[in-house]
DNA sequence: TTCTTCACG
DNA sequence: ACGTACGTGAAGAAT
């Protein structure tokens, strides 16, 4: 690649809402638009720090030749540029650049991650041919045995200008050619990758969380504080005290083997440890032993260490890990932060003037399975902002328990047990969301892939699956073959449901810091929080309501960038509250 | 390294 | 007629 600019194709296609929000495709050599956008790249520099490069998006264009910049300045530059221009970013990852960006607190409003997007398009069913990436396992030198530094001498780095301008132009090339499809597929590129810049955000921002009632709260329930791996006082005095209960003193109630010995030696007739089956026990005995995996699970996922690990200067600081799940849900490596248990949640407390608005979409995937399966009766149901209570009001179901059972039924496939007979009630009433699951479920069943709304694919069957599908010899291995089929029916039933959430929720979260930004807000009202539909930002308290006015706003504009001008009715709860545990 | 259990949506 | 609840991460025990 020369120093000319990548050369990609551009169809123009139709322009959804939000163009302008970072989050939606933009084609600019189409009269009526504004003036041509750019792409920004940052890539490194081998001799210095950065290296930018900007283009037009149209045609390739140079706008401004490349230029190296030092660390001291790269913060400076990037912000002059989007005052300027308002690119598109275009990196390989956010790691390394984004966080200097968000500790300077500058403001990039729309961003393409190429390693995101990389992935996106290798799995799409409506992209071209192109290859996978994987940054975690991209050769390393130091990882790489000697004899193949032979083999595969000097690889790329992969990460200078003309090699992110190739990725680039490759990554475009891919692009399907349909306008719809290729509409769809830009804007979950760009939806991912403002969400990289948002976690990028919230990595840097944290979660205020309130270390000194953390430790009272621990001090309180276990004791002292005690060396990590050991066994705090309290936890000790009840592990002595599930011993004698159970006759067998010196139990390790965290060995479910001893612990399945003892219960029996004791004349509990279990089929294992677990707590929702001794739940339905009711005697002394195992109250303590249910007690004591509460605070055994307390003292090792949330105790002292966890603290010391994971919350520096009153805040939590976890790390959130894009395009890692199939669905596209985001992961988080590192305390745990999308487990983050109702019962310490109290712990988590907005400084002083400040409040968190806490939002979550209200039954997010019947309602999105409403949008994709264009099922009436369902989008007739959600259009109540509370869906349950109209399946009670119309007698489908007894109560919000059964509404909410019925509905995980239908969405995840279970047919067992209590569920069976509410999902049969929706699954008559709304037969057309009903066929458009089932239609995925018999696909996986088949070997073929899915994909959600905006065309991300699930993974495809694999060689072991593949072959088991193959082997009939015997009834046993019949048998395994059809088990595996149904697992993956159930799994690509989800996938279409899941996964579309997951987009609908990365617009949302879009919409949102869009909308913040303009109101000129940024600095103010933070994103702290994501768990796949529930968003928590930390504001000046007399912001609360404006920051709430906003979400709600960003909630229906993410339903009209995804399904239309139609689309189905997306509400969505707000909780204003200092402390995290009072919302909802 | 794999299994079991449990935390979240 | 029949058959299956979906996706994650972390810790500690078991192998």
């Amino acid at each position: 690649m020369t120093s000319c600019g990548p050369h990609w194709p551009c169809r123009c296609a139709p322009v959804g809402r939000g163009r302008e929000l970072g989050i939606s495709p933009r084609c600019g050599h189409n009269g009526s638009m504004s003036p041509t956008s750019a792409l920004a790249f940052i890539a490194e520099d081998p001799e210095g720090f950065a290296r930018i490069g900007l283009y037009a998006e149209d045609t390739g264009t140079v706008l401004a030749p490349a230029r190296t910049v030092d660390k001291e300045s790269f913060c400076a530059v990037v912000q002059q540029l989007e005052s300027r221009h308002a690119p598109r970013w275009v990196m390989l990852r956010t790691r390394g650049w984004c966080e200097l960006l968000a500790a300077a607190d500058v403001y990039l409003a729309k961003a393409y991650v190429l390693s995101l997007a990389q992935r996106i398009l290798h799995r799409s069913p409506a992209a071209g041919q192109i290859e996978d990436f994987d940054l975690e396992s991209a050769p390393s030198p130091s990882s790489q045995p000697e004899f193949q530094d032979a083999l595969f001498a000097a690889p790329a780095s992969g990460e200078t200008l003309e090699e992110l301008l190739a990725m680039y132009a490759a990554q475009q090339a891919a692009m399907p050619a349909d306008p719809v499809l290729r509409a769809k597929l830009r804007l979950l590129l760009n939806a991912e990758s403002v969400g990289a810049l948002i976690a990028s955000e919230m990595e840097n921002t944290g979660l205020s969380w309130d270390e000194r009632a953390h430790r009272a709260l621990l001090r309180e329930q276990l004791g002292p504080q005690v060396p990590e791996h050991h066994r705090p006082a309290k936890l000790a005095a009840l592990a002595a005290q599930v011993g004698a209960a159970l006759g067998t003193p010196g139990l390790n109630p965290d060995s479910p083997q001893e612990l399945l010995r003892a219960l029996h030696k004791a004349g509990f007739a279990v089929q294992s440890v677990r707590a929702w089956e001794l739940e339905h026990i009711n005697h002394p005995a195992i109250a303590k032993v249910l007690e004591y995996k509460k605070l055994s699970r307390l003292a090792s996922t949330h105790g002292d260490a966890w603290l010391d690990q994971w919350v520096a200067d009153g805040r939590f600081h976890p790390h959130y890990v894009l395009g890692t799940v199939a669905s596209g849900r985001w992961a988080a490596s590192g305390g745990g932060a999308l487990q983050l248990p109702h019962s310490i949640r109290q712990v988590v407390r907005a400084p002083a003037g400040s409040t968190f608005v806490v939002a979550d979409g209200r039954q997010l995937e019947p309602r999105i399975l409403a949008a994709i399966s264009q099922d009436a009766n369902l989008q007739k149901a959600g259009a109540q902002d509370d869906l349950y209570q109209w399946l009670i009001d119309a007698q489908l179901v007894r109560d919000r328990h059964d509404a909410k059972l019925g509905m995980l039924s239908v969405i995840y496939g279970g047919s067992a047990g209590g569920s069976a007979a509410v999902g049969a009630a929706l699954k008559k009433n709304f037969g057309t969301a009903m066929d458009y699951v089932d239609s995925a479920a018999r696909a996986g069943e088949r070997g073929e892939g899915v994909h959600s709304f905006l065309g991300r694919g699930c993974p495809p069957a694999d060689e072991r699956w593949m072959r088991a599908q193959r082997s009939t010899r015997d009834e046993a291995s019949q048998r395994a073959a059809d088990a595996a089929a149904r697992s993956r029916g159930r799994f690509t039933r989800n996938f279409v449901v899941q996964s579309t959430a997951a987009e609908w929720a990365l617009v949302w979260m879009g919409h949102a810091r869009h909308l913040i930004h303009q109101a000129g807000y940024s600095q103010l009202c933070r994103q702290v929080f994501f768990v796949h539909d529930e968003i928590v930002f930390e504001c000046p308290v007399e912001l609360a309501d404006e920051l709430a006015g906003m979400i709600r706003t960003a909630a229906a504009l993410a339903g009209r960038t995804l399904f239309g001008a139609h689309s189905v009715n997306f509400p969505v709860s707000i909780a204003v509250t200092a402390n995290y545990a009072d919302a909802k």
